[in-house]
This record gives C-alpha cells, structure tokens and sequence, in this order.
DNA sequence: CTGAAAGCGCTAACAA
DNA sequence: TTGTTAGCGCTTTCAG
C-alpha cells in the first residue's frame, strides 16, 4: 500500500508539508537564527503533526557528535562503581544524553580500547575511572581529537585533563587520628592494589600521621584474598608488637578482616579496634558497627557529569580554559568498632 | 598539509589503493562469497595497510544495526543488577558489542521510553528487567519493528519474548521448608513490592507451603523502610502470635530486618529465626551469618545474553522461533540464623 | 531570509 | 567476478 516501507518522516517531508525547502527545515531544528518567525511556526506544526525526529546516523555522517556519554569504571558490579553508574547515567538522561559503558576489568589497554571504540562512536564526552599507570598516547590522541574527558576517582596520568578526585589521604589521617585518639599505640594497615592512586594516597596518609605521632607505621599491602587476611593477621597476632588497631585499607579488606577476626574470637573493640575505608550499606548492622571513613559516590559522580557536561557545553567555544581539579571530602563515620562515642564528623 | 582534515581512511581511498572499484572493498568488509581469492588478498592488503575501519554512521544510514546492545534495569546501583550489568557488558564485549544502558527507576513510562530512543539508535537487540505492569503497545511495536527483545528476572506482560526467570516459587518453598523442618510453627514473611513479579512468586511459594502445613500465613507487605520494619516488628513482637521465625522477601527487608532485631535484642536464632530471600557478600560476615535463598545475577545475565545474541544470530534468516523460557534454580545457603546444620543444598 | 546543489561513507541494484 | 549508479537523511556551501 504504503509507497514508504517504513514511515519515519524525514526532513523532506516536513518540508514538503510546510511547503519550504529542505534548508529551512534544517535551520528550524538546529534553531538557526535566520528563520522569520512565520515561517519557523509553518515548520514547527509540521513537525509536530509528523511527528518528525531528527536521525542521528545521518548528522554522525556529517561530523556531528552523537547524544552519548561514554562511562568506563574498573568493575560494574563493585558496589561504588554501580553507584556511579546509576547517578551519571540519570543525569547524562536529564541532558538528553544515552550513556554507553564498559568495565577495563583493570586492564589499561583493555580500557584504552573501549575508549577508542566510543570515541569512533563519536560519543560527546567520557568519564574514566582509570586503570593506567603511565602517560598514554593513544588516549592523549583522544583527547587532541578534541573529545572532553573527565577523570574521576583516580587522576589520569600524563593527561592534562578535568578531574574529580576524593581527599583519600585526608581520610585516612582521619581514620589514624581516630585510633591514636582512642589511645593506641600499635596501629595497623592493611591493603591491597597498592599501585592504585587511591590506595596509595591513602596509605601516605596513614604513614603521615603515625609518623607525626612518633609511632612505627606497620603496613600490609598486597593482602588481597580472605587467605592472606587470615594469614597476616595471624602473624600478627602472634607479634610481639601486636597491633591494638588495625586501619583497613579497602572495602574488601574491611570484610576478610571482620570474618578473620570472628574465626579467632577476637572481641571487637576490646581486644581489636577497627577503621575501615569505604562506607556500605551494611557497616551499620555489623556487630559492632563499623567506624569508616565514606566517600560519596554519588557526589563524585554528579560533580564529574558537571564537569564533563560543562566541557561538552563550551567546547564549540574551543575556549581552552585551565583544567578543573575538584577534590571531595570524606567523612568519618563513628559507629562501634574503635570503642567510645558515636557521633560522626567531617574530616577534611 | 594535509588535503583530508582527518586521516581516517574511507573504503574509497582503500579502492583507490587496491586498484579495484569500491564496490569490492565493500564485498570483502562484508565477505560476500562472489570475490576472487587473489582480489581479496589485495584488498585486505590495502585494507591492512591504511587500518581501515568501517565507518558505522553511513551503514546505520543504509539500515544496518548498530553493534549495540541494550540494557535496561530498575536500577543500577542495586547489586544483583550491578552484577548483571557487569556480565552483560563482559559478554557483549567479547562479541563486539559495545552496551548502551539505561535505568528504569521502576517507572514503566520511563522504561518504555528508553527503550524507544535505544531502538531509535538502532540497537541490536534489548535486555529487559521489566517494571512493566500491563501489556504495553509502545513495546510491542518495538518488537514488532524487529528488534530482539529478552526478558530477565521477570517476564515481560503481554508481549511473547524469550525470557529467563528465576525459580522465585521453588525457593520460596524451600526457605519455609527450611523452617517448618526447624519445628517453627508461627512463620511469618515480610515484604515490599508485591507488585513485582518477583516478590508475587515468593510470597505464592511461601503460602502455599504454609497452607500445605496445616498453618496460616502472617503476611506484612509494604514493609520498605526502616520504621515500618520496626514497627512492624514492635507489633509481631507482642501479638499473641508471635512468630518464631521470619522469612524475609527482599534483601532490603532482610537488612532493616536485622537491625531492627538487634536493636530489641531479640537473639537469633534462639528467638527467632531468620531466612532471606537473595544472597548477599556480607550474609556469612554478620552474627550468626545469615541463611539465604540465592539467587545467581551472574547466571541470569549469562543466560539472557546467549538467547539475545542466539536472536541477533538468527534475525536475519527470519524463521520465528518459539520464544524461550528458561527457569534458572535457587540454592538454598543454610548459615546460622535458622540454627543447626551448616551445609548448603540445591533447592529445586 | 530562503533554497538548490553537493556530498558525508556506505551498500543495494543493476550492468558489464 | 567486478564496477557503476543512485541514494540513505542530513548539513554545509553558495546563490538567489
């Protein structure tokens, strides 16, 4: 029957309709400013009544971006990455934008290579958790093909871009202020993914302090699996300087330590006091609850779509402003696992 | 310089280079069987030579799909669906598919919306974590349109897609099982959402278990904050029936659940004891670590992108399957919180 | 302020 | 087996 197999309206019919030429319709969509008013109302009721919608593939074609952000995280499935996923991709909606995302699993050329691919999708602008530890040319091409970036969590290395960073070293002075405050002596830190940015800005931190108090820093890296735990806290244990005071470095951490800690009926705060890093969901219903330094990943996500959409926004200006560095604060949250109060403040 | 602003190579400058007509290029990118072996070497020779690569905007303009995959949740920062979107992304990756993905926030208008605009950026095919309540046309139309749609964790009203569900009812039953084996004779069963699906065919499992026992049912729904669980609880707790066991419907529940319990002392599992419905990290850390019914996101996520790109696959030869339907099982992760033995079993 | 022509990179349909 | 022609829907010239 119909002559058009599929009845998307293009932009000829509209013209058709408003009995223009196929330019004005253009100007219309892309509100140019040389459009009499009479005529910009023609086309608009034409729109309306095909309900016409413009097609991206054919603006890609002609060197448009397309309405796409790009997210790449370490791991979806960590519950702060998830966090972040949720929150960008409701905003980059709110702006119209789809969000296109990929887990680097750590691997920086796993992740470099997915932000070729979204690039070559002419996303709009990406958002990066990264795993790279050196200066890297081909995402440096990226950016010199003029995609804005914005680091978050971790700064880029080499890259002179936005970037949205957490006072991960302010924390954990925090966090070992906390312990010393309570009277320990023998305060412990364990962790792993030392190579990580954020790790090792908190591990300076803790060095800091105790340090400043005239302490011995005792630190545990490269502890990753609940085996390890098991087996650093039992040499622990056993020490002669056995730590009164462990400060956990990561999430994961945090839990292997807790179950450990059960397994050896060691009481918590008494025999055992413990800070972890990373707030979550369950910290409170732990027996006891669990002091922790949070982060907020919500706020790092909405204050990096800021950026990034600013940049978005500004950059046919090709105004080359300075690079942003935004830094978050922490707060420490006092439940029972170090004894005493339990009242919460700010950190930074 | 340069008389090209960008230096990406098109399949024309390959033809030029292969000394054949861009036609052949187009058939060998495609590997249409009618080229010549030795034609083709030069081409790929060429093609091998500038890196070419196929420029995705000009064969969306011709009615290609993208090599896009869609994915729609409730909601992303929940964990069980943080773990399939993980997974989902994993598995499209290594099918060359990049994944678009879109939070629902439960609201059906929203899901169908985002779905439109994914359909209208040419995905390949949908995944759906459905809030749907009632058969909608908007999708239908979407599926109608040709696009691969499957289903997961709940079904898809109205519309016959291929669907991968969670034994929901079976583990249900094994969870109150589980108590009736314990000797509880007064069991309860909180929740929210009733509305879903999912929660409907717990709650049906847990009926039909309790009425097959000769018991009657205590059924709280719309239980999803905090201080409704409390004063929930407050009530159950005095009611002349109080329960002796309590099968949570939801993580959630099951969380507010035990810090409600905590905060009135109420020992578990002497006093009462404790099941939930979903698995979570943390279940084996808390005291007495929690029994669950679990439930695999991973598998699920899995099990919807194989029959997805099985539909992908096939699209194109057009022969309209049966739509599938697979019921994937629960385990039962017996702990602590019911006392007793501490193995775990498969439930269905 | 408006429109006609040219072409972005690719492929379907036809010719050769 | 190969190449030529004609668009896909849009925007960027450049004329009116």
């Amino acid at each position: 029957m119909n002559k058009r197999k599929s009845n998307v309206p293009t932009i000829r019919e509209v013209a058709k309709l408003a009995r223009v030429g196929l330019m004005t319709v253009s100007r219309v969509i892309n509100d140019h400013p040389s459009v009499r008013a009479s005529t910009r109302k023609k086309v608009e009721a034409a729109i309306a009544q095909l309900g016409y919608q413009q097609n991206e593939a054919a603006q890609l074609l002609k060197g448009r971006r397309a309405k796409l952000i790009g997210l790449i995280v370490p791991d979806l499935s960590d519950a702060f990455f998830a966090s972040c996923a949720q929150t960008v991709q409701h905003i980059a909606r709110a702006h119209g934008f789809m969000t296109l995302v990929a887990a680097s699993e750590r691997d920086p050329e796993l992740e470099v290579e997915q932000a070729e691919l979204m690039a070559k999708r002419m996303i709009s602008g990406l958002l990066l958790v990264s795993s790279i530890k050196e200066s890297d040319e081909r995402l440096q091409r990226l950016q010199d093909s003029d995609l804005p970036i914005v680091a978050f969590d971790r700064p880029l290395p080499g890259l002179n871009t936005d970037a949205v960073l957490v006072e991960n070293r302010a924390g954990a002075e925090a966090a070992t202020q906390h312990l010393l405050k309570h009277g320990h002596q023998r305060i412990a830190c364990v962790g792993y993914d030392q190579d990580v940015y954020t790790v090792r800005e908190r591990i300076e931190g803790y060095r800091y302090t105790i340090q400043n108090a005239r302490l011995k820093p005792q630190i545990a890296l490269g502890v990753k699996t609940l085996e390890e735990v098991q087996a650093w806290l039992d040499e622990a244990l056993d020490s002669k300087s056995r730590p009164t005071a462990i400060f956990s470095l990561n999430h994961r951490t945090s839990v292997f330590l807790l179950q450990a800690l059960a397994e050896r009926n060691v009481q918590i705060p008494e025999e055992m006091a413990i800070i972890g890093f990373d707030d979550f969901e369950l910290a409170s219903v732990l027996k006891p609850p669990l002091t922790t330094v949070a982060q907020s990943p919500v706020e790092l996500a909405r204050r990096s779509m800021q950026l990034l959409l600013e940049r978005i926004r500004s950059h046919k200006g090709d105004v080359q402003q300075e690079s942003a560095k935004i830094l978050l604060p922490v707060r420490l949250i006092i439940r029972g696992s170090c004894g005493g109060h339990t009242n919460s403040a700010s950190a930074s």
